[in-house]
DNA sequence: GTCTATAGTTCGATAGAC
DNA sequence: GTCTATCGAACTATAGAC
């Protein structure tokens, strides 16, 4: 699509063009459903080139992979850097605005393939795979990390044991809206919609707070079977 | 692995190897991923037995998911039935540990090779592909529009948009869970453990619980954003 | 119902000209 | 850096003997 006459700022060289090109392909058809020779034609460039720039389509993988999450951690970082930096403590809240935010944004910029990294992104964090497992704790194991820390500042009566918990629950609320399946306008014939960002960020950062806080009551977190009579078929 | 010579109770027929291998192929490396081949080496028999029952790889994929999730969603009303058949109002903890229960105890059952549909579920629940979203709605939405109906009944001050929302929210924390990805344990030295199926679903219904009733207050669901200023890089 | 054999595609990757 | 041409290996699916 992009010839020669576009302007200087839209210019992309042909390495951008094929990590574009894959971050689509990628996430629409997975990493076995899709091939070199479909991001070849999507980049439109040669397929050849695919392993001229880099050696195979696993590494390519990984390139698509990598080359959002340092600038989401980024943003995550400042976010949150900038919460504590008047020396207060910030509210619940706000920590996990910051967190939430720079992929649910991402996940409704089209414009510039961002919601194609955030269905990639569902992907491989839900993934049981050893691949899986492995990305996603290279790009998101140290942020994950300085957010458990900000949690248990914030929440008292929460253990580093909860506060994992607690953080994973909340990222997995977080996952799912960055993604867009469109199940909650299935659900609720259009009347749900999912494409207001504050709204999204809203919701979630209610609940996932809501949810963090509950986990450091002790009276509601015992292990304890609610009273549950499995009544046989009738 | 099953001969002849093993118990009648033990005794599977083709069919059943072949949906039990595919499951545990499919789980592994996806629909893409996965060769029929694989799946006839897995379960002990030759791969043209595959067409023979199932016409193509596609509707094996999906026997295989659907066989599952009927037996998921029969208990799931089954334990939501018998908590309104006394006529009062059960707690809206008990109605999500009805709802988690069912899968959260398939995801640890490794005998029945229960923990390979819950991860393959992940993949489909989270996917994106028009495949997905079939096979996610024809499954799993009749049983979401009734505990939708059940969480308006017990959580006054709900709208049925904020009841949907709720809804998947909790299930995404309870898509996560079923799948032991094992991150916990990563995060946390190996002090999280996710083997504990009580434990694991007590956490899951404080919080989800926690979360649902925080929709309802409607100081909390302001779309406003928390004051915030974004730092630029120092 | 179960097997062998294979048709007909499509894949990732590379060699070598320009 | 970019192209054409192609290799060797895999894949799904089927035909046909038993």
């Amino acid at each position: 699509m992009a010839q020669a006459q576009t302007a200087v700022s839209e210019r992309q060289d042909t390495q951008q063009l094929i990590l574009d090109a894959a971050e689509a392909v990628f996430a629409n058809n997975g990493f076995d459903g899709a091939t070199t020779r479909a991001i070849a034609d999507e980049a439109g460039v040669n397929s050849a080139l695919i392993h001229y720039y880099f050696r195979s389509k696993e590494r390519l993988f990984e390139a698509v992979f990598a080359r959002r999450s340092g600038a989401i951690n980024d943003r995550r970082r400042r976010l949150k850097d900038a919460l504590f930096a008047s020396g207060g403590t910030p509210a619940l809240e706000e920590l996990l605005d910051a967190f939430l935010r720079p992929t649910i944004e991402l996940g409704r910029d089209e414009e510039h393939g961002g919601h194609n990294y955030t269905r990639l992104l569902v992907h491989v964090a839900t993934g049981t795979d050893e691949r899986s497992r492995r990305m996603t704790g290279q790009q998101y194991d140290a942020i994950a990390i300085e957010f458990v820390d900000a949690i248990l500042k914030i929440v008292p009566g929460l253990t580093r044991e909860l506060a994992v918990w607690g953080y994973l629950q909340g990222v997995s609320v977080g996952v799912i809206l960055m993604a867009r399946t469109g199940r909650a306008a299935d659900l609720s014939a259009g009347e749900c919609r999912d494409d207001d960002v504050e709204e999204v960020i809203a919701r979630a950062r209610t609940f996932i707070a809501a949810g963090i806080r509950a986990l450091a009551d002790p009276e509601k977190t015992t292990t304890k079977k609610p009273n549950q009579k499995e009544e046989t078929t009738t």
